[in-house]
DNA sequence: CATGAATGAGTCTTCATTCAT
DNA sequence: TATGAATGAAGACTCATTCAT
């Protein structure tokens, strides 16, 4: 029966692999020698490169939208689950740097289906936020004109770029979460009727 | 003059191409093609094709920097600025889709030199928000506890973030000009003082 | 036996694969699948992959031999002998087509060790032929002109390039056994003396 | 502008190395090699390692159709153009020794739209023989009810078959050229009506 | 300056074969 | 005996780069 360790080990050398040197640069049997197996036995457990790269998302990506919902679901505020998220961003992409190396950098790379793959965990993830702004619309705490699509997205850019900035930048001028809290601060501030501005 | 023509024909090549199939995808005979220069020309101009990749991002993004300052020189206000930025950088990214795909795309590629030039400009670019933000601290609209490392930073990501929504997804739901306009005014609210909400 | 029923089996299989894809085209694994066993199961069996062609050659050549060398005794007259290869010869491609096909494109084929071997029953069932010709040389029906080391290829390859086409074409103008009855009739007037014309 | 000379080298190269090893165990590099040029090279002639099979039996095929067309209209008896194909036919094989091993080989190989290719060239050069018998029997001297379709494959494959003998065979017990006549000598007499069995 | 034919290093992927269970 | 996961050697093909013209 094939391992399922065995493939754990192939996606994280490949996490490895793929955030150190960029997808196109990193060699099939670089990975191997990484995890420890043959190159012919990444086949086994992968149809290609680019279906390796794919299943990382896949799997990876699971968990961390599982871990965020389960976070959120722990806070009632829908404006406190705006902080929340921010916060869980930040700090997953602290702790899972080289994965979230691989989103900054490989995310945007073209092949389509690649694209459209991840697409539908990244939806889901964004949802999250945009579904807390729909909640806090709904309890009349977020302004009314706020379209959640928009705002969904500038938020988790807004993070990203804070993300990016940690995880590529050489020099870690700023604590990723105090970044995400400072983030949050203005977005909420932005979002919000201006008579719950004392409560926030 | 002759040459600048033939260097000019082979980054706006470079540009489409790169755009379309993403670098490491693009073919220098393919480039060349659509120039309509021969292979080995391209390596007159250029030292090799990440050097064509640096160079177009230098010849563009001069262009766009230089198009921005402009742009915010002629504004007074440093809020106003803030919403300025915002209106020309998705109205760039309209204009210039092309660019705007790669430095989406390619920006986050790992080539270690390239990240490092390109930040110059970029940072360059940036720090056209973080002075808007300390004159808007300098005269005292402008919360003092913002820090304009984050706030740049944030403020520029929420707008790629949009570009890029913009940039790769077929459906085009949201206007990028009203984009802008929604995301500056979220983050205007958040970055000025309680009593200043009702001036912007 | 249990054994031999599995060596069997993957004579069968492989017959059917190496007929569809040809031998370098085909898969040990696709092998197993079909036969229903392991693909290491086969190596219990054969010593590779050559090594199968050759073994199912050799079991399947020696029942083909056999067979015609039954159906040859049987009949008397070296003349309706020659006939009687024919038929049979034709008759045994229709029955065992992915036999056919097989000894028509890979009997072909190059490695030397398979020529070989192939050889031994090859000689043997053209032999059969030289027999007959021999025998009606004594008798003095056949021109003692003709040399049998000659006339046994040419018949068998007459014989051969019919099945080749019957096996390979998609479109059946000519049936198998009306080929090989013109084909021994020209054959045969070509073999005998003047004076056996009109017996034959 | 491609050097047709480098073509003409790299197709002299595969003939002599398909022909020693088989295609399919023929490597590129070794190609290559034998015609001094790099392993690249070949590519920018031919499209694929099938390319390039095909190719050489395009180019080298012409000419061998080409010849025989010529070396058979010289000849105004039907029946003795039938002795001229079975004489330049084998002499062709004596003299593409690789050419002739590589069609006997190869030519039964699987990959269909190769067979599909070959075929039309070959069919071409068959009919070369039906031609002959149906001239031959226009002016009653071939008898009618000789299948010219039969007759044509029983033809080639009876001289086809000592061609594959005299190639592979490291004894060479039989000349081609004797052989060729013989088996033309039994064909004719095969043929032909009673009546002008003493003509020929 | 311009060309584009030639180069050849580089890598993904396949698949016959092995061997621990 | 039987299994099938694991191995790793092998090779077709690509494409950035060079250089003779």
């Amino acid at each position: 029966m094939k391992n399922e360790d065995k493939k754990k080990r192939i996606i994280e050398a490949a996490l490895t692999v793929f955030a150190e040197k960029g997808f196109y640069n990193s060699k099939i049997s670089e990975i191997a020698e990484k995890a420890e197996v043959a190159d012919g036995t990444i086949y086994l457990y992968f149809k290609s490169k680019d279906d390796l790269l794919i299943s990382l998302f896949e799997y990876e990506g699971a968990i961390i939208v599982s871990n965020m919902k389960k976070a959120m679901e722990k806070v009632k505020d829908p404006v406190e689950k705006i902080r929340t998220f921010a916060i869980n961003h930040l700090n997953m992409v602290t702790k899972n740097r080289n994965l979230a190396t691989i989103i900054q950098v490989e995310l945007r790379q073209s092949s389509k289906f690649m694209k459209e793959y991840v697409n539908k965990k990244f939806v889901e993830y964004l949802n999250l936020i945009s579904d807390a702004i729909h909640e806090g619309q709904k309890i009349g705490i977020i302004r009314e004109e706020i379209k959640s699509g928009i705002a969904k997205r500038a938020f988790f850019g807004a993070l990203d770029e804070m993300a990016r900035y940690w995880v590529l930048s050489p020099s870690k001028k700023y604590n990723p979460i105090s970044s995400a809290k400072q983030i949050s601060d203005i977005f909420i501030r932005g979002l919000i009727k201006e008579e719950y501005l004392n409560k926030y």
